[in-house]
DNA sequence: TCTTCGACTGATTCGTCAGTCAACCATGAG
DNA sequence: CTCATGGTTGACTGACGAATCAGTCGAAGA
């Protein structure tokens, strides 16, 4: 009980929790099903809540996909302009801890990434403007590493560091697709070091074996 | 007026015609406002034919994307096995060759990469189970080119082929993504010059600048 | 006790398409 | 000329699902 609330607070929190309750319900079934083939009456079922409830808290079946997706992304990218504008960090060791952030969070929570890879970086993308604009802000802090990178000499600086980031998260987000398929195992804490090495070999040092015969 | 047909051709080929302008509509308009967005009559009406025709040809709407897909993807796949499969070529510049394939091909017929991208390796993946098998052909083509580079020594063999395979057509898939929503220029030999180089330096040489201060 | 307020319910409404079908030509054969 | 064949048409239907709304219930305040 909350009784602490004065007079005028009858349901302080329950209100957040129900929003909250909703929310998980539909991140896990839109991971399932995915957003189109998924019914309204599908995330009430599973949030054990009548059909119109998810109307009280959510305006429209849409309104709860961009919920699950600004709540999760706006941290994501909090921790990423973090990362771009501490000084201390080389250009190299900001990208690696991008990929190790996304490849530790697949593990604690993959049908939130699932559904924001799946379900918000792709789905009817000249729709829903606002999140294409999300998503270049992310997308912006890489290009400004790789260009910041490039600057100090960190990084090559004949190559266009807009394909470059473009590359980059296009690796990520395969990996994480990947992950969901069964074809990338990285749920142990060995199997995403394998997965980040990878990553780094490939995308920092390159494919080509410094050894090897040309 | 297609009157040049014989008496014994009433209509040999102009079945064959019918199904490629209903594809070509289907493509267009896939690309423009997504396969869900779609209304069958959105084809009909590119195509210049009636609603009922559509289904003359194709089985349900559904099996208008089979079709686009099969028709392009079984090409793009031979093209692979057979550089896969060519022992004259380094694996590094079969991966060159790949990455130029799918650049190339995005300033002829940007519409139908769209469309396969956005459309079917992404939508409703668990339920086409066969649409994820195509896929997974491409996509063990690669891992076997990455293998084979390593078994000689001229790819790094301390990486996961798997993930390395994944990594590299995520980039591939995001230049497309890019391509699309106009943030990656591409449409000029030049424009697809760098973008070519900065796959094969990020990808082939790694980010990092040989030179640079460690 | 009575009233108010808002969380909560779920049957109903309403729009939207995918897919059907009966009728319509055009052509070629008898 | 007549019939048959098969491509072609588009109004229609049936299902599905998002959103609504009239109403229930319980708790807090007067």
């Amino acid at each position: 009980m909350r009784s602490a609330a004065k007079k005028t607070a009858p349901t302080p929190e329950v209100a957040a929790d129900r929003k909250k309750q909703i929310l998980k319900a539909a991140v896990e079934v839109f991971a399932e099903r995915g957003f189109h083939r998924t019914r309204v009456s599908d995330i009430a079922k599973r949030a054990g809540v009548a059909y119109g409830l998810i109307y009280h808290y959510f305006e429209s079946k849409d309104d709860v996909l961009n919920c699950v997706f600004e709540e999760n992304w706006s941290v994501f990218l909090k921790v990423l302009r973090d990362l771009e504008a501490n000084p201390e960090l080389a250009a190299a060791q900001k990208l690696r801890s991008i990929a190790a952030l996304l490849i530790d969070a697949l593990q604690i929570a993959p049908a939130t990434i699932q559904v924001i890879i799946q379900e918000v970086s792709r789905s009817d993308r000249f729709v829903h403007t606002e999140k294409v604009h999300a998503f270049e802000g992310a997308f912006t802090v890489v290009r400004q590493i790789i260009e910041g990178g490039q600057r100090r000499g960190e990084l090559r600086a004949d190559l266009s560091a807009q394909v470059g980031a473009y590359i980059f998260f296009g690796a990520l987000e395969t990996i994480c697709t990947g992950f969901m398929l069964g074809h990338i195992r990285c749920s142990t804490p060995e199997e995403a070091a394998v997965v980040k090495h990878t990553v780094e070999l490939t995308l920092l040092h390159g494919l080509l074996d410094p050894k090897g015969a040309k």
